[in-house]
DNA sequence: ACGTTAATTCACTAGTGAGTGAATGAAAGG
DNA sequence: CCTTTCATTCACTCACTAGTGAATTAACGT
């Protein structure tokens, strides 16, 4: 594996290294939460990837569940208040009048690009952010605390661009997408093999390419200018 | 929960018993890890659910890697099974000239129709995909592994159906489409939550109405008729 | 009926997991 | 300097995990 362990740098003040120390734990649970899941990562796993003893992580968080939300929280701020702005941004600069296109670059490509430039960190938390994603039990409903906002803004901008569309198909359409970008962020590398290595799992940039355009023409099709207007007769 | 405890009906021959209690075994483990994953069942909790000794499992199976392996191995013959010879169908049908949305109804309706109609089995194996397939660790190569073949076909007709097309728009046009099917077979109930009630996780038919069409429309758009034909100029 | 074989449980082991409360040690501050 | 405060480790606990090998029980063939 490329990083086993970092050095442990003692940082002056007191604020800073428990500010400090408090990133390394979050970083260090990222990265295995990433791999093997909530429950595949035990506490000393972590502590031992930092090299600390593991009873330090039970003094800066109750309990393993607490650390869990910490990392997943962590990031979640950050991403929620990029894709925000460029969505709000885009909704000014049209004047009220977006295209879906547009809407989906603003919430897909602001990410991918935070995902691509953002470092390893950022790769280990959308490979999280998908395990979490699919995870029935308590998954969702994280998602849901952490991201309705952004969602439910993107699909007001989706409702503007699609006016007469069913909201039913509007909200599968989310679906869909949601759906292609959790695989894409959980990086398997199984795209690898199945191209026999023509795509690259971690080239978030042809994805990009592709994403919205893609999505876009598939919101087009299933919202049919007015969707089912109270179906007559058989 | 629904069903917490089944019976277990001593059945007479022996083959017949071992097999029942096989079956068993993979039924709630198969209930368990769809739940909580690999890491989060213990052979305890499989064996409590069908009301028998834990180590009855290790009698079984080697190891609890092998359990998960045989419970995702069983149902995966049968939809490979069924989407082949319905990929094959419908090549055969249309001697040759498949379209994208037929090729994507063939492999998805195939597979929705089964979870649909083939009881709440088939609908926990099926969020058990897709937590393996969100799994970067082992998940993919269990994937790869399982599915390749039927995946390779599909891909196969979809490359009829755009000649000229870029090899990678497709497989990427693939990794959208996985994605958005994984997450639907998760039903995480968080589309239930987002859209306020109107769309359901369960709603397989809601999902089969619109993916094809959806996804075709994708492929259509990245796909345009000859990829990058050697770009000349700015 | 009887010895054989297979299914199931039992008694254990060796190791791990999360978490607690006391002990240690090092900086901060007056 | 001396005391207080905080970060970190230590020594434990209690519950639980996967897995093993022997014991038990029930069906099978003869």
């Amino acid at each position: 594996m490329a990083s086993e362990k970092k050095a442990r740098p003692k940082r002056s003040g007191r604020a800073e290294q428990r500010a400090e120390t408090i990133d390394q734990i979050i970083d260090a649970a990222e990265y295995l939460f990433a791999k093997n899941g909530f429950y595949g990562v035990t506490l000393k796993d972590v502590a031992n990837r930092i090299g600390v003893h593991h009873t330090l992580i039970n003094y800066y968080f109750d309990d393993k569940k607490t650390l869990f939300e910490a990392v997943f929280a962590r990031r979640a701020v950050v991403t929620n208040e990029r894709r925000m702005k460029a969505l709000d941004d885009y909704d000014r600069e049209t004047r009220g009048k977006p295209t879906v296109e547009g809407a989906l670059r603003a919430f897909l490509d602001t990410d991918l690009d935070l995902y691509q430039t953002g470092g390893e960190g950022w790769r280990n938390y959308g490979a999280m952010g998908a395990q979490v994603a699919n995870t029935p039990q308590w998954g969702a409903a994280m998602m849901d605390r952490h991201f309705d906002p952004v969602v439910l803004r993107l699909i007001e901008l989706l409702k503007k661009a699609l006016p007469g569309c069913a909201e039913e198909d509007i909200f599968w359409g989310y679906h869909f997408v949601t759906g292609a970008l959790m695989l894409t962020l959980a990086r398997t590398g199984r795209i690898d093999k199945l191209s026999g290595g023509l795509c690259k799992s971690e080239d978030y940039a042809a994805v990009k390419e592709r994403m919205a355009a893609f999505m876009a023409a598939g919101f087009a099709t299933i919202c049919t200018p007015k969707k089912r207007p109270t179906p007559r007769a058989k």
